[in-house]
DNA sequence: GCTCAGTTTGAGATCGATTGCTGAGATCGG
DNA sequence: CCGATCTCAGCAATCGATCTCAAACTGAGC
């Protein structure tokens, strides 16, 4: 399998390589019959055209570069996944990048989409987003921001509906016939978590209940830290919402760990829907986010943005998951 | 922040174009007052070489693809984090591919990362890695499989000894007190799935314990199987080994929902020490793979073959990690 | 002051594509 | 049968870098 450039192929087809060029990239402006031709003689060679060459001449490429802080964290794994599906159909490519919270990082992938010359690029951040950055790379215009941003002139967005989901996994659990719900957040400082966690101290006060916030840390730890906390309360809480999935096992982990049984003695629910919560022990009851919506919309948005400059931010409607970590208080 | 080629670069530091190239990558053929000259004014304009114009004119590049079955599995997502730091170390970019298992997706990636002048590429597989069609793309001597393959000659890899790895879970468990262990597979065929099933049939019957393979299908659902399996059976095992973590959660989650518990009426064993499993319920017991080891060992691995074709095989040690899902039998 | 070796920089071709421009045939009405 | 219009393919410049070759400069030695 030889080098196999554009000239090789127009060698071979007996035309002059624009003519290849062409026949590849804009059928309409090549004979059929010569396009067909050529496309033939392509495909026998097993010619396939460089991404790199055709990226650096047109200036626009089909990479579209994912900023996630963490793929070990299984919602932006399975995000990663539906999204991976969803630019292919679409002809890009996704590149995952991860940044481990760290700033420099983040920056560092923005001057290399730039310098890829990626048409746009979706950041699932870790922390607020810092809409001034992304001004500064002069492609406040080229992002999708998978939260809510402060400033929401400029930068498209796509979220769930956090004071839905807040409500939803209120309901559920008063249905069930708690009073008294307890909180755990435990995820880092982006707006979403911000807003779950707002969404349940105004709803749970307006039911009566006080809130009670048994961890508002945001390391992985916040889940051990909440059930001790838990275990030291006179009058524990007899259901406890976690501020994602993540958290949710860690609390339910560090419960079990001290005999405490989920959902006999207290029921717990998480928030993101991730499949392996279906297979945690007890199955994770939970408010679920509709993943692959939000990675098929960002792309949506990114392209429409990149045509008529449109700005829109989505807000998804989350939905009640009800497996097997919730039940009637213990009386 | 315009366009920034090299060019001007070389206008704003008053020298020529090769010289600005030259002082980035190759410094000493430079004086260096000049170099520091315009490393100072590329700076100043925030100037990074295009990476696309760089690997078009050398013909290699620093893009380094990943190619894994499903980022949603945690083994893999933690893979691709550990591989991502040790490529940045070494100044490659991890391109992360998902192929949810599909060979033509596969062959996709083969064609692409050619394309993109990939120094080389990165493979953990679904299945047995057909080295034939590696070679088909030329560069069968530019991949390192995580996996061992059939074919040992031409491709370097990286494993884990599965067989020490059974002989840790089995050696655990049988001085907890158990003689009655079974196994469940549910992972597809690699050939290490195929090594770990081989070495707990021969070590199992070796310890005059009969093998009792509780399912071996290669589905998300062996686990649900495998429960079930144990279930209808008279004298069902004191203990099984799971052939991977995911597969142990989904077996304790089934279990537990039939109202076994664990470890307090089975124990439970997984494989692969996944950072999940200590926030399971209860905190999973496991044979630890040194993931970070072999991301860091398959890249080395990678450019010790580039520079002098040597095709190494190194298997890694696995370890015991003991935590709370293993106990003694019930009596 | 001159030669010669050694350093350092500049010129220009090149990697694999795209694209505006130009010219060669084909088509068509009169 | 002729010129006008339209298609279609070739030419050559270009994207942002690298690299070989040669020119210019440096300094040592005589």
């Amino acid at each position: 399998m030889a080098d196999l450039s554009i000239d090789v192929v127009a060698k071979a087809a007996g035309v002059h390589r624009s003519t290849v060029s062409r026949a590849f990239s804009r059928p309409e402006a090549v004979k059929s019959e010569t396009r067909e031709h050529i496309l033939r003689v392509a495909e026998g060679l097993g010619y396939t055209m460089s991404p790199l060459a055709q990226a650096l001449r047109r200036k626009t490429s089909t990479f579209v570069p994912l900023i996630v802080p963490d793929i070990t964290n299984p919602f932006f794994a399975e995000l990663a996944k539906t999204m991976t599906q969803a630019a292919d159909d679409r002809g890009y490519q996704l590149l995952l990048c991860v940044t481990n919270g760290d700033p420099a990082k983040t920056e560092g992938y923005f001057t290399a989409m730039q310098a890829m010359y990626a048409p746009f690029g979706i950041v699932a951040p870790s922390t607020k987003v810092d809409t001034d950055a992304l001004k500064r790379f002069d492609f406040g215009h080229k992002v999708v921001v998978i939260d809510r941003v402060e400033d929401d002139a400029s930068v498209p967005t796509v979220t769930v509906d956090s004071r839905r989901g807040i409500t939803l996994a209120l309901e559920h659990l008063r249905s069930l016939g708690h009073t008294s719900i307890g909180y755990v957040s435990g995820i880092s400082g982006t707006h979403t978590a911000q807003d779950r966690m707002d969404a349940y101290l105004e709803l749970s006060s307006e039911g009566n209940s006080t809130p009670l916030v048994l961890d508002s840390g945001s390391d992985p730890d916040a889940g051990a830290r909440a059930a001790k906390h838990y275990l030291e309360m006179e009058n524990p809480p007899t259901a406890i919402i976690a501020a994602n999935d993540m958290v949710a096992f860690a609390v339910v982990s560090a419960l079990g760990q001290s005999g405490i049984r989920v959902p006999e003695d207290v029921s717990v629910m998480g928030f993101d829907g991730l499949a392996l919560g279906a297979r945690f022990n007890p199955p994770l009851t939970t408010v679920r986010q509709p993943i692959a919506d939000m990675g098929n919309i960002a792309i949506e948005l990114a392209e429409k943005q990149n045509l008529n400059g449109s700005v829109d931010h989505v807000v998804l409607e989350p939905e009640l998951l009800v497996r097997a970590s919730t039940s009637g208080p213990r009386k």
